[in-house]
DNA sequence: GTAGGGTTAG
């Protein structure tokens, strides 16, 4: 029996135990452990490593740990490698209280030591998972499929796609480790994030083992590169298709702004009797936010009600259906999803913020961005873009200023050439274009074709064709297909009088081969049903009898004070002609047909891929008093909303005095703002000066 | 251990 007991004992403990003193040396000729009291041993680190895997807070896994040292196992590297990863994963900062337990451990074996180097590979710095593999491997012991895994993930996380390749060297050197399933799928997307595809799609050819991730990994890549064919053709080949790999290929065509394949594929899926989660949710979502309709949005809201994912089950889809149903022009709509969102994150408040600045609602994005400062929500560069937006569309540049000026102090977000694109085009809005001008030629980095767009659209408006010239010269370097830049600066060059510099760029598009894109609108009639109108075609099959109410309601408008502005027509030809030629823009012709098949009460909403012109604009607003409707345009720029006689866009209806009904002011949002950061630096500093500091970086691979 | 996600101005 003892003979017996000896034997199983050694069987039953290979490399777990490490030698030392302090923890008991499995030699079965030198200590003689009772089996029954291994068998016990073994079972209690069971226990303890199923108790930690089920700990989700610091305060229990602390207290597993104080049973491990009662119990005398801390040396065990089953139950300590078991802690690290826990840890790791609460994000407890990796070279503090991890790293003490690992170097409790005299002889830490494989799996301990890839627990940190995983660590290391989530929480950086990346650099220190190289550090200890290299040490791992000078102390004598051996990685295992994991630790490459997590060397993987580290290089894919700091784009080193030289320190990748070393590994991928290693993993067949080593032996083994290149035929691994999961070290191969981890290769791939280290190569994919580093940006070679070619790569990856080598790893992926020559994979003896291949499953649903490697394929899936290889459709995304195409799909980010904007190869949706590769990525259609690999879809096709997949043997099996998961909900993951479908949602891919659905988000894959909505971030290529393809809506309507995004849609078909997903009705597919549907078909294939795939689950929707929360994800895949946020991929139509996207896809409906493109096409504008609200027939569209209504039903995708419908779907993610009904799967559970709805706005107040997740914060992701929450913040997806705000900005589709800004998108949408529904902004009300948008208004109560944020509303009722039970968690709100940075992306609810920027969509919201941006929401508002894109419907002209300057005071309540503003309103908004104050009550997100409350929260522990902090901005981000995005609710920048907005909350610069709103002042643009408001015309309060001296907040405007104030709050780009103290970004970075204040909020800690430096300005990016879109904010400088924001500012540019709030000066110049605001008629300050030598400044706006000088702004674009004196930033820090390279202007790009925000900024200088801005400022053309600007001297449009303020009928400046001296620097739309500058402007539009950077343009045409930098979007040389651009066919808006020539537009705007065409008709910068007609409100100035400038016909011959009108015909010269004319016949420099012309053998260009650039050729203006046709106005067209669309206006959605009754159950949502989507009609579009081209300018200066009549081959709707009502048209007779839109052109007549279109007649009519010119002449209504004309009664009540409308002129047609003619300066709208850039074409050097008569009175009469640019009278004819404005009266059958697209949007006018969406109106009328909205006005005809709609009941009264009912807002129209029109899109327009196109900017709206100045003669519309004034119709719209004319439209809207006289026949007593609401009236939502959606143009390539940002929404116009009608009402009464007026616009959204409109600055004067704007709060311009740096003060709203709240009765705060910007520089208490900066105060404010200021004490957070202090706050905040403060918590940061005291713990990290508890820490050590960890190895120096730049090691390679030996 | 590995794969899919949301907000950006002219």
């Amino acid at each position: 029996m003892v003979a017996l007991c000896r034997k199983l004992s050694t069987i039953a403990t290979p490399n777990i135990f490490p030698r030392k003193q302090g923890y008991p040396q499995i030699n079965s000729t030198q200590i003689f452990i009772p089996f029954s009291q291994l068998q016990r041993r073994r079972l209690l680190e069971e226990r303890l490593v199923s108790v930690l895997h089920g700990s989700t807070n610091l305060v229990q896994i602390k207290q597993v740990h104080a049973h491990i040292l009662r119990k005398g196992l801390e040396q065990c590297c089953y139950v300590i490698a078991k802690l690290v990863r826990m840890l790791a994963q609460l994000d407890v900062p990796v070279h503090s209280y991890p790293r003490l337990v690992f170097q409790q451990v005299n002889y830490p074996n494989p799996f301990l030591w890839t627990a940190l180097i995983r660590g290391y590979a989530v929480q950086g710095p990346f650099s220190e998972s190289i550090v200890l593999y290299n040490r791992m491997r000078r102390e004598g012991t051996g990685p295992v499929s994991f630790t490459f895994t997590a060397l993987f993930k580290a290089c894919g996380a700091v784009l080193d796609v030289d320190l990748g390749r070393q590994i991928h060297a290693q993993t067949i050197l080593i032996g083994g480790f290149a035929s691994d399933l999961h070290v191969g799928n981890t290769m791939i997307n280290m190569y994919l994030k580093c940006g070679f595809l070619d790569c990856g799609r080598k790893v992926f050819d020559e994979m003896g083992q291949r499953d649903v991730v490697s394929w899936t990994e290889l459709i995304v890549a195409y799909a980010k590169s904007g190869d949706m064919e590769s990525a259609g053709e690999l879809f096709r080949e997949l043997p099996v298709k998961d909900m993951v790999a479908w949602t891919a290929m659905v988000t894959g065509y909505a971030q290529n702004a393809r809506p309507k394949e995004a849609l078909e594929f997903f009705e597919r899926m549907q078909d294939a009797g795939m689950e929707t989660d929360d994800v895949t949710l946020v991929g139509i979502i996207s896809a409906c936010a493109q096409l504008g309709a609200n027939k569209y949005a209504n039903w995708v809201r419908d779907i993610a009600e009904k799967s559970g994912f709805g706005p107040t089950g997740s914060v992701v889809v929450g913040s997806a259906l705000i900005d589709m149903y800004s998108k949408c022009g529904s902004i009300e709509e948008a208004c109560k999803i944020f509303e009722g969102m039970k968690e709100r994150n940075v992306f609810s408040y920027s969509s919201m913020i941006l929401g508002f600045a894109m419907h002209g609602r300057a005071h309540a994005a503003m309103q908004l961005f104050r009550e997100m400062l409350k929260t522990e929500t902090r901005p981000n560069r995005v609710t920048f873009v907005g909350v610069l937006t709103a002042c643009t569309h408001a015309g309060l540049v001296e907040q405007g200023r104030q709050l780009f000026a103290n970004m970075e102090k204040c909020f800690g977000v430096a300005p990016s050439a879109d904010h400088y694109a924001c500012m540019v085009d709030m000066l110049g809005r605001a008629g300050q274009l030598e400044e706006a001008l000088e702004l674009a030629e004196t930033m820090p980095m390279q202007p790009n074709g925000g900024v200088w767009g801005a400022l053309l659209g600007a001297c449009r408006i303020h009928k400046n064709p001296e620097i739309a010239q500058i402007a539009a010269n950077h343009l045409f370097q930098l979007e040389p297909d651009g066919i808006g830049n020539y537009i705007l600066l065409c008709n910068t060059y007609a409100l100035a009088g400038r016909w011959d510099d009108v015909s010269r760029l004319r016949k420099l598009m012309r053998e260009k081969g650039l050729k203006k894109n046709p106005g067209c609108s669309w206006v959605e009639a009754k159950k949502g049903v989507i009609h579009e109108f081209y300018a200066g075609q009549m081959t709707h099959p009502e048209s007779i009898k839109i052109k007549q109410a279109l007649e009519d309601l010119q002449d209504r408008l004309k009664a009540h004070g409308y002129q047609p502005i003619l300066s709208s027509v850039t074409y050097d030809i008569s009175d009469e002609e640019k009278k004819r030629l404005l009266m059958h823009h697209s949007e006018k012709l969406a109106l009328a047909y909205g006005l005809l098949s709609t009941d009264a009460g009912c807002t129209i909403k029109i899109m327009k891929n196109i900017r709206i012109c100045e003669d519309c604009h004034a119709f719209m607003c004319s439209a809207s008093q006289v026949m007593e409707r609401e009236i939502v345009v959606r143009d390539n720029m940002r929404f116009h909303h009608f009402h009464d006689g007026a616009c959204s866009c409109d600055k004067s209806k704007c709060f311009d005095d740096g003060r709203n009904e709240m009765g705060w002011t910007l520089p208490e949002i900066l105060q404010l703002e200021m004490s957070v950061r202090l706050r905040e630096k403060k918590i940061k500093n005291s713990v990290l000066g508890k820490i050590r500091e960890p190895n120096q970086i730049g090691e390679s691979v030996g």
